[in-house]
DNA sequence: TTTAGTTTCGAACACTGTTCGTGTCAAGTA
DNA sequence: TACTTGACACGAACAGTGTTCGAAACTAAA
C-alpha cells in the first residue's frame, strides 16, 4: 500500500493558503473543527468559519457531512475517543468506575464547551460504542444485574456531562481556577446570606455551604452518591 | 398645524391598526413568550416572533428584558413557580422528597422544551430561591449535614432537569407515548443486538436491558439510586 | 402651548445554517 | 488525442437570527 508512506497525520491542521491545501476529506473537516473549538469555544464554531479554516467555502462542508448537527456528533464521539477505556480487570471495581469518570471529565474538560452538545441523544458513534461496552463490563462483571448496569450508566454519563458542561460555563465567564471564581462565589454567599432572613432561614444560613467546595470535590460527590446507592445492587449486597 | 390638514397618501399603506393592545409590559411579554413556547416548542422562540405576537417590533422588547437570555431566565423562573413546594412537617422525608422530584418533572415536562434553558447557571429568580429553600428545609429536617445537603439538591436539580430535556427531545421526535416511542427502541434494540459480538459481547447480550423501562421508571430509579446514596447522611444512618 | 423626557419601534447590521446551480477537473471511452 | 461523463467544489443567495441606533410618538410638567 502506497497509502502507508505518507500517512496523513489528522491532528496537523491544513495550512491557511489554499495552495497547499489537501483534497478535502471529512478528517480534515473534523480536525478543522476541532481545532476551532479548542481555540475559540463552540459558539464560534460556525459552517463558515470551519470552511474559512480550510480555504473553501461552507456549501463545500455539505460534501461530508448532511448538516451541522451531524458534524458536532461526530466531533464528540472523536474526542470521546480519548477517553480511556475502564478495565474490567481491575480488582477493585469501584475504583475504577471512579477512575474512569474522573477521566471523561478530565477529556471533556480539556474540550472547551464541546461537551454541550453531548445532550440526551443516545450517543451511537464507534467511540461511544466501546466506551459504553467497557463500561457494562466492568458493571456486570460486579455482579449488577442488567438492567441496573443499563440504568446506572445512563445516571452516571448524565452526571458526568451535567459537570463538565457547568466547568465549561464557569471557565467561560472567566472563573477557570478556584482562585479566579472565588470573587464570583464570595458574591453569590454574600446574596443568599442577606436575604431576608425569616423567608429564607435555610438559605441564609447556609449561604456559605451552598458555595463551599471545589468543582472537583463536588463532582467526586455526585459520583459517590451514585456509586454509594448502586452499591447495594452489587454482589455481596451494599456491603461493599 | 397645518400639516395636519394634509391627508396621508391612501395608496401608502396605512400603519398597522393600533389594535387593543394592552401598553406592553414585562408581564405580557412573559406571558406571550410563555405561551409560543408552549404552542411551537423553545426553537420558535425568537424575540421577533414574540414581539409580533404583541402588535410591536423587536426593538420594543428590550426596554424590559437586557437580552433573550434574560428573558428566557425569568421565564424558567415563573415556570419552576409552578412546583408545589415540599413540606418541611412530612413524616417521611424521603418520600416528601421523591414526590417533589416527580413534581417538577411533571411541571418541566408540560412546557415542551423550555427545561433547555436550565443548564448550568445557578437559578436565582425568586421562585427558584422559594423551592431551594423549602428543600433544604426538608433535607436539613432530616438531619443531612448542610453542606451534603446543599450538594445533594444540586444533584438532585440536574437529574430532574436532564431527565426533562430527555423526555422533551423524544417528545419533539414524536415519541410522546410509550407506544409511540416503542418503533425507536425496538430500532436501538436491534441495531445493538445486530453489533459484532466479539468486539461488544455486552453490548449485544444487553440490548433488551439498554432500551428497557418506561421514562418515568428510568426516572423513578434515578432519584431512588440518589437518595439510596444520601440516606446514609441523615439521621439514623444508612439504614431506613 | 411649549418643552422635556420617556417609551416605542422601523430599519439596518452582522451574523447564522442551508440550498441551488454553475464551475472545475480528473477518469473513462471512442 | 478528443470527447464525454460524473463527482466534487463552491459563490451567491435565501430566510432566518439577536441586537443596536436614531428618529418618531406619546406623556407629563411648566
Amino acid at each position: 500500500m502506497s497509502a502507508a508512506a505518507i500517512p496523513a497525520p489528522p491532528w496537523r491542521a491544513p495550512k491557511k493558503p489554499p495552495a497547499a491545501r489537501q483534497p478535502l476529506s471529512a478528517e480534515a473537516v473534523l480536525s478543522t473543527a476541532l481545532r476551532l473549538v479548542d481555540r475559540d469555544g463552540l459558539d464560534a464554531l460556525s459552517m463558515r468559519r470551519v470552511a474559512q479554516e480550510l480555504g473553501t467555502g461552507a456549501a463545500s462542508l455539505y460534501a461530508y457531512f448532511a448538516n451541522k448537527e451531524e458534524l458536532l456528533e461526530q466531533l464528540l464521539d472523536r474526542v470521546i475517543g480519548e477517553v480511556p477505556l475502564p478495565s474490567p480487570a481491575a480488582p477493585d471495581w469501584v475504583a475504577e468506575v471512579k477512575r474512569s469518570c474522573y477521566a471523561s471529565r478530565a477529556v471533556f474538560c480539556s474540550h472547551r464547551d464541546l461537551v454541550k452538545v453531548a445532550r440526551a441523544n443516545i450517543p451511537v458513534g464507534p467511540n461511544s460504542l466501546r466506551y459504553t461496552e467497557a463500561m457494562l463490563a466492568v458493571l456486570r462483571g460486579a455482579g449488577i444485574p442488567d438492567r441496573i448496569a443499563a440504568w446506572s450508566l445512563d445516571q452516571l454519563s448524565l452526571v458526568i456531562v451535567a459537570d463538565a458542561v457547568e466547568a465549561a460555563i464557569h471557565a467561560e465567564h472567566g472563573r477557570r481556577t478556584e482562585a479566579d471564581a472565588e470573587p464570583y462565589f464570595a458574591q453569590v454567599r454574600d446574596y443568599l446570606a442577606n436575604l431576608p432572613a425569616d423567608e429564607f432561614p435555610n438559605l441564609v444560613a447556609m449561604a456559605s455551604s451552598m458555595v463551599e467546595g471545589s468543582g472537583d470535590e463536588r463532582f467526586a460527590f455526585a459520583i459517590d452518591l451514585m456509586l454509594g446507592g448502586l452499591a447495594r445492587y452489587a454482589r455481596g449486597g451494599d456491603g461493599r
